[in-house]
DNA sequence: CGTTATGTACTTTTT
DNA sequence: GTACATAACG
């Protein structure tokens, strides 16, 4: 029998889904499952099979990478451009519509985007200008409370403001949403909610994109959140008159968003929503051995409300996940560290190692571990370009020039480089924009020429107006690189940085220029904006939008270090979960709140089911949090883990004389605290050795002091804790 | 205005 | 333990 070429190599379950006629779709797709490969070859054979246009297709992600992948491989496949097919991120499509239909939802042709750093220095002047008590009031908080909101598509108007502290925070929320519209900026939770009131408010905008996406398909939709969920099901004409065709794909055991907002119920709702909706199951993994996938399926079992899945794989057996329990931190680096040593020996590149941990503060020891090995790493979820400080600066320059009412953009640059504008001139005009609700930007111009700003305040009030003002006539016809490149000189933004000394100055320099660069080669062609956009304010929403990849040396063979959640959707020959241990993972908070545990559960579903041919698991007895010392016991996902899949690998270092790892000598000192070798020679006993009591139970040896008879030793029992016990009464047994 | 000293908080991350 | 922010100081 001749297959189609899209079915080709596909499964039974991946074709059912690739080939299926036209109707809603669920498919719960597992980890390693193909999902991807599915959903492009079900686009290629929509446009191909059913020649439904490019023109009628959406396709939403979570991330531009996602995104990005998703179109590459569609157009690998069918051989021609889909430009005008929707594929993107929730926020940039939600972008597009409101960029497309800006006068229908009150907001100026120019608006901007505002990150959430932006957000967070917005939000604390406001809370400033409110008078509230700064101990009490964070605008960290309020961020949260309001992105929260929002994302629940709720206005401040909505909020009842039942109890003080929502009464307050919804006053916040109302000032902030003033302040912005006024400004003409847009935060990434606003980009949906104000797309939703689009569609939900204007039946013409609705009616036209109904019409036009005839299949709407969403990928990880167990991270959807409820705006996110109402938004497909507006455009899809859900239950009402002109109905779309959606296909969502997601895991809802891969679901460790929750909390900020994702709700895997949006799964099981949409099978009410679309009661029409064939589900689809892709169960078998093409990644992990069957030792991985039976751990991982053994784990997960522990959770309730699942929607039911269990991976299999016709691979091999493969090798036992090694468990390795470390006496601390820093031997469990060491450990990790040795084990990739004897890797790279044997052949295998560095670039397949992952090592992944619950939080970010985790990485330092295992950096310093590989450093001292010589061996390269590189570290994922650092600070993006667009991110940066100084390019940060450059943009506001550009976003000032773009619009000159954004009042974030203003504030940042006023005195950056300093220009004499301190903080009471500056208190001044803020009063004035308020009193006038006028833009900080008209309120310094009329201060100035009305002499409430008086001399040396006026002048350099006026002449910051005066430097925007020139650098938009100058530069107004020039290419966005030139303009940039002029804009950093102009502004007196390149010569501060250059002027400051050190390394971190020189990045900086450096990322001024790469600025520059990023404009040359940002071809507006390339991103599919509406054509009114000027290519200033497509660069400005792109790098707001993408807050660029880390552009890393791609080419040096490194290890990897991330989050078990930046590991999502990546796989590994061979992974290493770190930190293991009950209260860093799961972490302690998410043992204080229902629900939390499930999803640090499911986290460590994600993190298992990275590895392909090796899964190494290592937690510390003993670990430094926050310059204290904890003891740890063993997570309880390790004893969710089949007893037969696990390798217990046994403390290796102790055989070896001590000079064995000179360089770390000191760091080990400080954990000994007099406990020298000879001692625990002496004693019989080693560190981290495996002991059992006739009352405690077994432990952990985590320390050792004094010698002879009065010698006493510190055991971590898994029961009960650490305890000091006199080595001579404790008649202790090796095990 | 810019530098230094003290205080405080601190999972997870994308857009 | 450290980064980051604000406060006090010169």
């Amino acid at each position: 029998m001749t297959q189609h070429p899209l079915l080709e190599q596909l499964n039974d379950k991946q074709r059912a889904a690739v080939s299926a006629p036209e109707r809603h779709m669920l498919v719960l797709a597992g980890a390693g499952s193909g999902k991807t490969r599915v959903l492009v070859h079900r686009i290629a054979w929509l446009l191909q099979e059913f020649h439904l246009s490019p023109y009628s297709v959406m396709a939403v992600t979570f991330t531009n990478k996602a995104a990005a992948e998703m179109r590459g491989r569609v157009e690998e496949l069918v051989g021609s451009s889909t430009r005008a097919m929707w594929i993107g991120t929730f926020h940039g499509l939600a972008h597009r519509l409101l960029r497309a239909h800006y006068m229908d939802v009150d907001l100026p042709q120019n608006f901007q985007i505002l990150d959430s750093d932006d957000q967070q220095r917005m939000l604390k002047r406001i809370m400033r200008s409110m008078n509230l008590d700064e101990k009490r009031w964070s605008p960290k908080q309020a961020q949260w409370f309001i992105n929260a909101k929002k994302d629940e598509g709720l206005r401040a108007h909505h909020l009842d403001g039942h109890d003080f502290n929502e009464r307050t925070y919804k006053e916040i929320y109302d000032a902030y949403q003033v302040a912005c519209d006024r400004a003409g900026l847009v935060d990434f939770a606003e980009l949906l909610l104000r797309a939703h009131e689009l569609l939900r408010d204007n039946r013409i905008v609705r009616e036209h994109y109904q019409r036009r996406f005839r299949h709407i398909l969403v990928d990880e939709f167990q991270d959807t959140n409820a705006i996110q969920y109402a938004w497909v099901k507006l455009l899809s004409g859900g239950g009402g008159d002109h109905e779309n065709y959606v296909t969502i794909v997601g895991d809802d055991d891969q679901s460790i968003y929750g909390w900020r907002g994702a709700k895997i119920e949006n799964i099981h709702q949409f099978t009410r929503d679309y009661p029409s909706v064939e589900t689809i199951r892709l169960e078998q993994n093409y990644r992990s051995t069957n030792t991985i996938l039976s751990a991982a399926n053994s784990v997960i079992a522990n959770n309730n409300d699942r929607l039911g899945k269990e991976l299999w794989t016709d691979g091999s057996h493969g090798e036992p996940i090694d468990l390795y329990a470390a006496y601390n931190e820093l031997d469990e680096a060491r450990y990790i560290a040795s084990q990739i040593e004897s890797w790279h020996e044997k052949g295998n590149a560095l670039q397949d190692v992952a090592l992944l941990y619950r939080s970010n503060a985790q990485s330092r020891v295992l950096e310093e571990a590989l450093l001292h090995a010589r061996i390269p790493y590189r570290i994922y979820g650092g600070l993006r370009f667009f991110d940066r400080q100084e390019v940060k600066d450059a943009l506001a320059y550009l976003r000032l020039l773009a619009n000159r009412n954004d009042d974030a953009a203003l504030e940042r640059v006023i005195n950056t480089p300093t220009r004499g504008i301190g903080a009471r001139t500056l208190e001044i005009i803020r009063d004035g924009a308020r009193q006038r609700g006028t833009s900080l930007w008209d309120a310094a111009k009329q201060l100035a020429s009305e002499k409430v700003l008086t001399g040396r305040a006026a002048n350099a009030v006026l002449a910051f107006t005066d430097l925007i003002q020139q650098l938009e006539d100058e530069t107004g016809e020039y290419s966005l690189g030139r303009q940039v490149d002029t804009v950093i000189k102009s502004s007196g933004l390149m010569a501060m940085y250059q002027a400051e000394k050190g390394e971190k100055a020189e990045t900086r320099v450096e990322n001024l220029k790469e600025l520059v660069n990023a404009c040359d080669n940002f071809d507006q062609l390339d991103n599919e904006q509406p054509e009114d956009m000027t290519p200033l304010n497509a660069f400005l929403a792109h790098a707001a939008l993408e807050s660029g990849e880390e552009q890393a040396d791609e080419y040096q063979d490194a290890v990897q270090l991330m989050t078990l959640h930046s590991a999502k959707g990546l796989e590994f020959p061979l992974v290493f979960m770190c930190g293991v241990e009950e209260g860093l993972f799961p972490s302690q908070q998410s043992l204080d709140e229902a629900g939390r545990l499930a999803e640090e559960r499911r986290l460590c579903y994600v993190g298992m089911t990275r590895a392909m041919q090796k899964l190494v698991i290592t937690y510390a007895e003993q670990r430094r949090v926050y310059g204290q010392e904890k003891l740890h016991r063993a997570s309880r996902f390790i004893a969710e883990i089949p007893p037969e899949n696990l390798h217990h690998v046994r403390m290796q270092s102790r055989s070896r004389p001590a000079d064995d790892f000179a360089g770390t000598q000191q760091s080990y000192g400080r954990f000994h605290s007099g406990a020298s070798h000879e001692a625990f020679a002496e004693s019989g006993y080693q560190l981290g050795q495996r002991v059992r009591h006739s009352k405690f139970g077994e432990g952990t040896v985590l320390n050792y002091e004094g010698s002879g008879p009065q010698s006493r030793i510190q055991v971590n029992f898994d029961d009960l804790g650490s305890k000091w016990l006199v080595v001579a009464y404790a008649r202790l047994e090796r095990c």
